[in-house]
DNA sequence: TAGATTGTTAATCGATTAACAATC
DNA sequence: TAGATTGTTAATCGATTAACAATC
């Protein structure tokens, strides 16, 4: 494996598997680098270019066997080397990852979420248990989760950074919608409203484009 | 304003935004771009280089005017050329948006939301109705909301996509986890298992580094 | 005026693309 | 073998950084 994958690079390898998994349900065994130039919109050279950092998975002439290449990538993520973690804030989000997302599918076990509400401690959503906040720390200190999962108001994001830090957490995945600052952990901001603004952006210049194009 | 704004520019925006806000909260009047590279780790001259990008905010020697930047910035964004969206599937993510997300925030009106489920009908979720999902195409004809917000299962995300079509919505805002090309239309997906992926592996990484330095 | 800090040009760096020899 | 397609080197392009004159 090559010294340093680059973040663009690994930005991408998400996508690769999610086009390479498609494949593989359309019974497909292999694929040329051109062909995944055109259902991926990036060009055949970059593709080849980026598979290369992680060892030659490609056979000349023939072009990349799919299940191969596949788990090459998932192993470039490492997600067979599972993960844990715990999910904090039991709302409406916290409870939408708890039910519909595919922590197995990332390499990441969701051991138990925590929320203050009485009504919802003892739950289970999606197999998961939701147990009293109060038992974080305890919980934090026994089972050491590798990462915990902010899906309570921005206003606790400092307060849990701080308890994560104490209990040597070092992955915080953030949908609390601030920018966590730490230097410690490995932090993964969740921005819905960047998504948003964007799609508005280039919502607003299409229009404009096309206005101008009416008015040529 | 220049002629094409980079998308790696247009991503930081939202970005400087929060930082901004955040500024104003506390009072600060005055920023320079020395000071912004602190906050945001990025250099200062990157900073300047991308706010030039669009009409200098700055004044020499001085700095920039937070009130005056942020307003600037949220400009070339459009945020004040209010959107309307209307929101397909009120599952838990759905009215987690619903509930708590700031559309209003983003230049964007959140008109109504549908779904299939008989007891959702009728509710009224941060403010927002849900609405029976057969009224779908009726109401997109008749408002012609500029986005549509899937937040249903991705076997439906392609029927959304030709209804979409079919009555001119222009953006896709897409949480069912698929990639939907649309040649047509502006398409944010919003990737949740990228975002995961990537800070496994960020994670995994360093976990690895620990241990290397341990060794030696 | 002196000091600070921008706006902008030039230099560097890295990422993408093109080209092609290696080889299945 | 001939054709296809990779792996990899070289060329190009764009983005970031450095430098500094302009100017508040």
């Amino acid at each position: 494996m090559k010294y340093r994958i680059s973040a663009n690079v690994i930005k991408r390898l998400p996508r690769y598997i999610r086009t390479l998994d498609s494949l593989q349900r359309d019974g497909t065994e292999k694929i040329s680098s051109s062909d995944l130039s055109g259902r991926l919109g990036l060009t055949a050279s970059q593709i080849r270019q980026d598979f290369n950092c992680f060892g030659g998975f490609g056979h000349q002439g023939y072009g990349y066997n799919v299940a191969q290449l596949k788990k090459g990538i998932r192993d470039v993520l490492g997600v067979e080397e599972l993960l844990t973690a715990a999910l904090v804030g039991a709302g409406n989000l916290g409870r939408a990852l708890m039910a519909n997302f595919n922590f197995s599918e990332c390499g990441v076990k969701l051991m138990a979420a925590f929320d203050t509400n009485p009504e919802k401690i003892g739950c289970f959503v999606g197999g998961v248990e939701i147990m009293d906040a109060a038992e974080l720390p305890r919980f934090l200190k026994d089972s050491a989760p590798d990462i915990i999962i902010l899906t309570l108001p921005k206003d606790y994001a400092d307060e849990m950074v701080a308890l994560a830090e104490k209990f040597n957490v070092r992955g915080i995945w953030n949908f609390t919608g601030t920018d966590i600052e730490s230097g410690l952990q490995v932090v993964e901001d969740v921005h819905l409203s960047d998504s948003l603004l964007t799609l508005g952006y280039y919502l607003r210049s299409s229009q404009n484009d096309d206005r101008e194009r009416k008015l040529r």
